[in-house]
DNA sequence: CGGAATCCCATGGGATACTG
DNA sequence: CAGTATCCCATGGGATTCCG
């Protein structure tokens, strides 16, 4: 997702730089679940449901170069990885909240506001 | 954008049909930009820069379709299209407004939770 | 368990040219 | 002006298999 310079309304837009961050689907969703609390990989794979690893894999690679979390290597056996937000992720809680508020309200069926004020 | 039901920690999470109406990267730039109101085509192909004609009609459809925008036509010569978002679209500024805080609060430099205090 | 490796597909998006 | 029409490419993502 790669693009030059910001050439909106304000240069040097915060949303595209949001953008490149949280793009795409798996992005957010694993933020989503990270944002309930620390998660072992096949925890991950598990609530996400029909991600491949290698997807999976790509996406976690993604937010820990980013820092939006780290990566924990336990040294036993079986292995065990765990990963966990750090404060830079979980300040995306808002923004993911406010995706989720907006999907809860408007739902295809058209309960939206009817739904609200109920 | 496809998938098929929703198997993260909500069934039917919010956060998943919020993102197969603004996923991608010109979705939500168009969406910013009508969130500051009506807009041209040649206005929104001027303010995003770098896109292309297709992509940006292919964008603005996608949106109509969602029922987030209305395309006005004006039978006059040359010709006139304006974009205005319906109130639905506009629900959305709560979302990108998140976006646009947290691209400007955390830039890559590193000034970010400084900033914010500042 | 937690990936890495490989192969393949779908879609968003870009560039350019042309038109009602 | 506001697209449409092509052609092509990059990337996200899927499925499967194998490994430390």
């Amino acid at each position: 997702m790669k693009y030059g310079r910001a050439a909106s309304s304000g240069p040097e837009c915060g949303v595209e730089r949001t953008l490149t961050v949280i793009g795409g689907k798996w992005t957010t969703l694993v933020l989503r679940e990270l944002l309930a609390g620390t998660r072992r990989y096949s925890d991950l794979k598990r609530a996400l449901g029909r991600v491949s690893p290698k997807t999976l894999t790509e996406r976690l690679r993604h937010l820990e170069a980013e820092g939006l979390l780290t990566r924990t290597v336990h040294a036993e056996v079986p292995p065990r990885v765990e990963y966990t937000l750090t404060p830079h992720g979980e300040s995306l809680g808002e923004i993911i909240a406010a995706m989720g508020r907006w999907g809860a309200a408007h739902r295809p069926a058209g309960a939206t506001a009817e739904a609200e004020r109920a």
